[in-house]
DNA sequence: CTGATATAATTAACAGTGTTAAGTTAAATT
DNA sequence: AATTTAACTTAACACTGTTAATTATATCAG
């Protein structure tokens, strides 16, 4: 009876396949001018047997950035192992995801800029792997306060504060690249530095 | 010879009918749902007229956005008058940036997001009424540091830092509105004023 | 090995897109 | 009144996301 696992394995291969396929256009040539039938020709297949495996064009972007969230969810837990210097932390993790964003730019604007325009309605729910993100960051500000390095602050709105900073500069750099930024270093330690001094004991 | 002037307003008249036409059905049914079909149809003119007065849909955008920034630099521009309190000021501009982002949700990303996604190698170019809000930014971190309310950070970088702690906040509200987030006014409140503590002297 | 069944993938089609080139109308000038 | 000039429109191209109907293919029962 391996012919139903066999098949379910095959049908998941394939799915991941117009998963890559979609990523590489994506990125490479932006959401707006990739079509359905660039991405089945890429995978040599007809246009409309993606839609056996997503709802629409705007599903499979969801699932593309998934993949990207989770990816960047493990750059940061990499950083927590360490809990000696919760400061250092938090600011690490702040570099961290700005440089994840420089680094896969497309990706980091198809996740969260593209997606929240053509899936509306998109609340970061319950469980998703966004959540995950922000609740990651809200467990480094509690350490820090936890260990006297800030002040009581409130530990949720500084959440979405941080992430609002770190948010914003890499999107200005990604969005502004012939804007004559300082050195996008200095510009993105600048960002977190304010923040963290901010928040200090 | 009045002819030419008159035709000549009757021209611009007719390429700010469009670009007003234009913003509604962007604001109200987003820049990828707009045909120039629909624009020319509530005006009530031919798609192609249009194009001879625009280069093409980036480029009605950019006109668009344009009218978006020189409002956003008068509601800026009307804070400035009280040079007794440059924090403060700072602090009001910064609200009020926040503010006009979230009262034209869609004017906004129209300007920071859309645009430069559709305007490739946008790059806030000199003399720019986007350079000119940036400008603006910098010369009150500069009377903040003249009056000792700041210690000597380098007023460029922290221009930058603060446009960034700005759109930022603007974004994710704008972007993910059925996140939890704690209450908006709150949250604005608390990115302004922890960036502006870890600028005090 | 044959015939039935389920599933996977395809073809054809629809209504719509941005944009260009050619053609038409109307106004202003001589 | 004839001609030039500007404004605008019609027709067309190559393409889009998506659906419904159709065909091919692999699995199962006998």
């Amino acid at each position: 009876m391996g012919v139903k696992e066999r098949r379910a394995r095959e049908k998941e291969q394939l799915r991941r396949q117009i998963i890559a396929a979609a990523r590489e256009l994506f990125v490479n040539e932006g959401y707006e001018n990739v079509s359905m039938r660039k991405i089945a020709d890429k995978i040599e297949y007809s246009p409309t047997m993606i839609y056996l495996y997503f709802k629409n064009k705007a599903d499979l972007l969801d699932s593309v950035c998934k993949e990207t969230l989770l990816n960047l969810l493990n750059t940061l837990e990499l950083l927590k192992r360490d809990k000696s210097n919760p400061v250092e932390t938090l600011r690490k993790s702040g570099k961290a995801y700005v440089e994840f964003g420089l680094k896969y730019p497309q990706d980091y604007k198809l996740t969260f800029v593209v997606r929240p325009q053509f899936q509306k309605g998109l609340g970061l729910q319950e469980g998703s792997v966004g959540e995950r993100v922000f609740t990651y960051l809200c467990a480094m500000v509690s350490e820090c306060i936890r260990q006297k390095a800030f002040r009581e602050v409130d530990v949720e709105i500084t959440g979405q504060a941080l992430w609002s900073a770190v948010h914003g500069v890499t999107l200005l750099l990604i969005d502004f690249p012939d804007f004559p930024w300082t050195p996008k270093d200095k510009l993105i330690d600048t960002v977190i530095h304010t923040m963290i001094d901010g928040l200090r004991a």
